[in-house]
Parts: C-alpha cells; sequence; structure tokens
DNA sequence: TAAGATTTGTTCGTATGTATC
DNA sequence: GGATACATACGAACAAATCTT
C-alpha cells in the first residue's frame, strides 16, 4: 500500500506502537497494569518526555487510562462507546453526510436489529423501553419539548440496539442515533410539527414494544421498517443538513 | 465540588480541547496552519511539554498533522478512512464480534449499497472492478492464492463501497471489508475449500457488475444479497472467530 | 553541492501536584 | 498529619529534519 510513502515515525510513535503489541501479546485486559513511566523509559532507553508522549497518542485512543498518586500508574483502558462515537464523528467531519444518508442505512439496519432482538429481552429490559415511551406519550406543548422528547425517542433506538447480541449492529445503530442527537440540540430540527406523522410514529414505537415482548421477530420488523420510513418523510420537508462539527468527548 | 463528579482535566487535555474549538470555530479545513509551537507556548503560558503532549492527543485522533523543518508545522488534518478505521477497531477488540455478527450487517447494508450505485458509475470505476474481478478468474492452486484471491474479493466490495454517495453507508461497508481482511490474514480463514460455493461466489460479482453497468439496481440488490447468504454459508462451518486484536495504524 | 535558517523533535534536571497509607 | 509513590509540569539546551539560497 503506502509502504512507499512510509515516512519515519517519530519516536513517541514507535513506542506507543510498541506498548501496543505488548499489551495484545500478552494479552492484557482493561484494568490491568503497565509499566510506570520510570520503567519505560530504561526500558526504552528514552526520556520522559518521549514517553509520556507515548503515552497521549495511546490516551487519546482511548487504549490507556493514567491515575496519579501510590498505586497510580498507567492502566490498559477498554474504549468506551462514547469515546468510539466521537472519534468516528471526527472522520466524517469533513465527510458530507446528509441526513438522508442517515436515514438509508437506519432502514437498512433498525428493522434487522429489532427482529434479532424480539423474544429475547428481559422484563427490565422491556420495562426501560415503555419508561422512555411513556415520556413523549402526549404531545409535546412547545418547541423546547418537542425537541427533548425528539431526544428521548432516540434513546428508545440506541437502547434498543444495545440491548441485541451483535455488538457491531448495536454500534452502528448507536452511532446514528447519536449524531441526530447532536443535530437536534445544535441545529433545531423538528421545528415544525406535524401532528399526525408524530402520531404514527409514537404508535409504531407501542406496538414495536408489544412485538418484542410476545417475540413476534417478523412483526418486529415490519413495524420497524414502518416507522423508519415514517420518521425519513418527517425530514423530507428539511434541508439535507449535513455534519459539520466536532464531537465533544 | 466543581460540576458531577467531572475529574479534573490535565493540562494537554485541556489545551487540546481548545485548539479543536478553535479549529471548528474558525471553520478551518484540511491543510490549514496551526500556530507553531513557540506560538501556543506563549498563548497558553505553558511549557514546551504541554503543548507537545496537547499536539499528540489531537494528532492520534487525526485531526493534526506536523511536519518540521521551515515551512513546516501544525497543519488540521483531515482524519484517513485507515485511521477511522484503526481507531474503531480499538473499540471492537473487547467487544465479542462474531463472522456471523459481521454477515449480519453485510446482508443488511450491501444490497442497499448495491442498488443505490447501480447505473451511477463511471467507465472508470466499472473498469476498476473487473480488473479486480480479472484477479480471481481462475481456481486457486494452493492456500496461500485462495487467500489472496479472497483478499481481492473483499477489496471488489470494499471499492464499490466508496463509489457510492453516501459516505456513512460506504464508511461501514469499508470497515467490515477490512476487519475481513484482516482476519484473512491472521486466522487463514478458508483454508478448506469449496470449489462450488467458491464459483457461485464469483458469478455472483459478474452478474453483479453487468446489472450495475445497465443501471438495474433491482437486479444489482437482489444478487448482492445471494452473494452475501452464499459468503455466510462458506463462513458457517469455521469457528465463530471473534475480533481479538488491535490494528495496525 | 553546501551552508544557513527555521521549525519540530528529544533530553535532562528539577520542582510540583495528588492520591494512598 | 506526615511519609510515600506516582504522574504532572517547567525550562534550558541540544538534535534532527527540511526548506531556501
Amino acid at each position: 500500500m503506502n509502504e512507499t510513502t512510509s515516512r519515519q515515525r517519530s519516536r513517541p510513535e514507535r513506542v506507543a506502537e510498541a506498548i501496543k503489541d505488548w499489551v495484545v501479546e500478552n494479552g492484557l485486559l482493561p484494568g490491568d497494569r503497565l509499566p510506570g513511566e520510570a520503567e519505560l523509559i530504561a526500558r526504552f532507553a528514552m526520556s520522559k518526555g518521549t514517553i509520556r508522549e507515548a503515552m497521549r497518542l495511546l490516551q487519546a485512543q482511548g487504549l490507556v487510562v493514567t491515575k496519579t498518586g501510590p498505586r497510580g500508574g498507567s492502566f490498559v483502558g477498554k474504549v468506551s462507546k462514547d469515546r468510539a462515537h466521537a472519534l468516528l464523528a471526527n472522520y466524517f467531519y469533513f465527510q458530507n453526510v446528509s441526513i438522508d444518508d442517515i436515514y438509508q442505512v437506519r432502514i437498512a439496519l433498525e428493522p434487522e436489529n429489532a427482529a434479532a432482538v424480539a423474544g429475547h429481552l428481559s422484563a427490565d429490559q422491556i420495562g426501560e423501553l415503555e419508561e422512555i415511551l411513556a415520556r413523549y406519550a402526549a404531545p409535546a406543548r412547545d418547541a423546547d419539548e418537542e425537541r427533548a422528547q425528539h431526544i428521548d425517542s432516540l434513546r428508545f433506538h440506541a437502547r434498543l440496539a444495545s440491548f441485541g447480541q451483535n455488538a457491531l449492529l448495536g454500534f452502528f445503530i448507536g452511532f446514528m442515533a447519536q449524531i441526530l442527537t447532536d443535530l437536534t440540540v445544535y441545529k433545531r430540527l423538528y421545528s415544525e410539527r406535524n401532528l399526525e406523522l408524530w402520531r404514527r410514529g409514537l404508535r409504531h414505537q407501542t406496538d414495536l414494544v408489544a412485538a418484542l415482548r410476545r417475540g413476534d421477530a417478523d412483526a418486529a420488523r415490519s413495524i420497524m421498517r414502518d416507522h423508519m420510513e415514517t420518521a425519513r418523510r418527517m425530514m423530507e420537508d428539511h434541508e439535507a443538513v449535513v455534519m459539520k462539527r466536532f464531537m465533544a468527548e
């Protein structure tokens, strides 16, 4: 590939790479202790500054966390979902992704997820979904309340995605819900009301929960597909907003 | 107390955050110049080491690149697809993602993409796809050649995904192709031959190119769905390998 | 080709902050 | 509260890369 253009890597980069490899080869797990600064300085025969820059490279990726004080030091970190969202959002910052692009993917993935989790939810999980649903059971009275409801409705999808067994599918769906949430906060989407479509959306979600509870995968898939297509239509009027912002960490 | 359990961030983290915000507020674009070390030291009234650690945090995310020498300095970076792949793969390192999980998502997304690009490909793009296809037009004679063919076949999907207009859809598909490529390299998947399935897979892809060329979206979708299900079946015999490795940068 | 200028890269010594015992 | 162990931060000097002349 681009080995031809492979420029000389800086020392911190090489050290970070070496530590990463070392963690993998030894099968270290989140929370496991890494060598302290002093030992790394000795082992790599490099200065404190270089070692620290290497640790910062790993820290930014969520691969290590550090604590000060006695019993402190560096530890293997489990990359959090939020951090993965943020890092991925950075990539899309300079890509042009429209609302409709997001919905094209949601329509392909969300029905699949709904079908997959049908009949595999605990009572607690069903309860949590119903609890979220209850937060927007009545029409919003102003724009702020409507925005809050919309965010809750996205949270419904994010939670549902997290309940599945397929971490890949769950992450993709959760990422899109996060993007739409951020756009809602920053762009005042849904400022225009459409009561009819709103009512249909709510109906979809309650029907969906019922289908999930009785384990009807086909119904769940079908309801989710309708729901997604309704939601997409709600967006059609709005400009094709593109993602243009770095996400907060 | 400060805020809700918000631990005090280190100075490099705060500096990195400030620079990131500054870039966004001023709408800087990839390639645009950032202040040099000396100026940042003055502006933030912090030491060289602290500033450098901040830049490393941003560098790890792909948000800045630095060059030495005259005309050197730090510049806004466009996060590359490869880097985004690697950062995202770090997240899945500690998640359990099986081959079948990946195929569940591929089956949902790839047919959609095939339909979307049908009729919208340039002659060059069609030509590139055919060129890749030609690399595995004949059955492999040994395991190494078979592995190379499998990687080429994944490259076919990655290229096809990159030709679409939907950057989100393209990224997700490309990411999965990358994961499968890495697994192929490191795990010797497909060591067992199944000539019949292989022949069918090749036939699918050639039929697909024909459908794409004549702009038949429905046919492209249908062929791709069959192709994905065939590929999934080729995997069924193999253990449910999970992703367990950090990806190279 | 060679020398000089400019900018990041690296080192070392020292001092400070912070959490645990 | 004091001692301890660890990361965090500073400043001055030197090294390396690379552009210009």
